[in-house]
DNA sequence: AAAACAATCACCCGAAAGAAGTATTTAAAG
DNA sequence: CTTTAAATACTTCTTTCGGGTGATTGTTTT
């Protein structure tokens, strides 16, 4: 067996069994071995800090924070940082957010082990890698405009049950302001009515249930 | 150590890399031993054919049916299954439905493996198990009154974004009856409007988006 | 048999939502 | 400096929604 150094991996996620079956996974290669593991956004920080891990798997949905702020804060520090995610479908925006904010490369639970480890590899020589079922979601709204901070409030708001009035005065906008957001919205994501729009957010990953 | 038989373990799950996990987990024991892994409905009832397992770990969301139909399937075969849910949070609704098709026990993904063996000994040797997350969240609403599978069906159709009349063209029933079961649905879920409803019944369970 | 529930339909009515157009202000981008 | 985009606000008009009341039919449970 080679002689090189091992890539030394770091995992994030809040399911202790699937930490487990990374683990195994990766310390079953001669390649790799897993340095250290974390259950939250605060402790995938502090894991990266104290091991500098060659490669970093990160779960989108952990319980203190969103794994994109968790790369984030980790980019922040460590900006040639490899971070990975791995997670379940999470709908073409999470995807598109977590590639702009600097990830590596983007991988479904679903898939064979072979592929993550592949990944790793790839990503642990320099390059990105976003498998062909992650990318074909992506381009399915690629010309899509992207809804505005205000209109994902507001599409927030719709979601929760309030009425257009409620709205307004949470947002502390006229009622006829927040009908035009939502006339917006429902352009943007071809949506029929609000039920429609706020079904397609939650689809997409664009607000959260 | 002791000479008693390992309880034999099936798992099924569609990610890979958690039933590594389990796999892992299950086999570091010494009177436990995994002795088949299923990625779908149709291989877990293969499987459980085959080897007969003592217990049987079931994801909720499988590629080709639902894990409580999966389990259904099982039941109807071999009634004396002993069949542990082991998923995400889905919602009370489907802990019900679980329970209600005669899961023994229902386990959360992000439970500490130890709990994970623990409720597999426990029934292994007969008990239910449901751990106080899950059953306080159970508990959460048991007065609620259920939906009927008519209102279900219409629930779902406001899910896609139908008016009422496409909803009546559907179902082929009056546009007032479609009123009358959205009424009764908005009752029963304390729900504000329809997209409200929608967005109740997608966190518990009653309706996928 | 009686009571309870589920599903169906009807009519009325006010409140809310949505469609379309116009317009102002501010900030960012060219 | 001009153009563009976003957020704001208003008016008018039509459609849809949701509340209330009441009624019929069939099924299930007691």
């Amino acid at each position: 067996m080679s002689k090189l150094p091992a890539i030394r991996v770091l995992s994030v996620d809040d399911h202790p069994l699937l930490r487990e079956g990374v683990a195994t996974l990766i310390n079953n290669e001669l390649d790799m071995t897993m340095v250290a593991e974390a259950a939250s956004g605060l402790e995938a920080v502090q894991g990266f800090r104290e091991h500098k891990p060659d490669v970093t798997l990160m779960d989108l949905r952990l319980p203190d924070m969103s794994g994109i702020d968790a790369m984030m804060a980790i980019l922040c520090e460590f900006p040639e940082a490899r971070i990975v995610m791995l997670t379940t479908f999470e709908g073409d925006v999470e995807i598109q957010r977590a590639l702009a904010a600097g990830a590596r490369g983007y991988l479904l639970k679903s898939m064979p082990p072979s592929e993550l480890l592949d990944v790793i590899r790839q990503v642990h020589a320099g390059k990105k890698r976003i498998p062909p079922e992650v990318a074909s979601q992506l381009a399915e709204h690629m010309g899509d405009e992207l809804l505005t901070q205000r209109e994902i409030e507001v599409l927030r708001a719709v979601a929760d049950g309030n009425r257009n009035r409620d709205i307004a005065e949470k947002l502390f906008i006229s009622e006829e302001t927040v009908k035009v957001h939502i006339k917006h919205i429902m352009e943007k994501l071809h949506a029929s009515d609000r039920t429609d729009a706020v079904a397609i957010g939650v689809r997409r990953g664009i607000i959260h249930l």
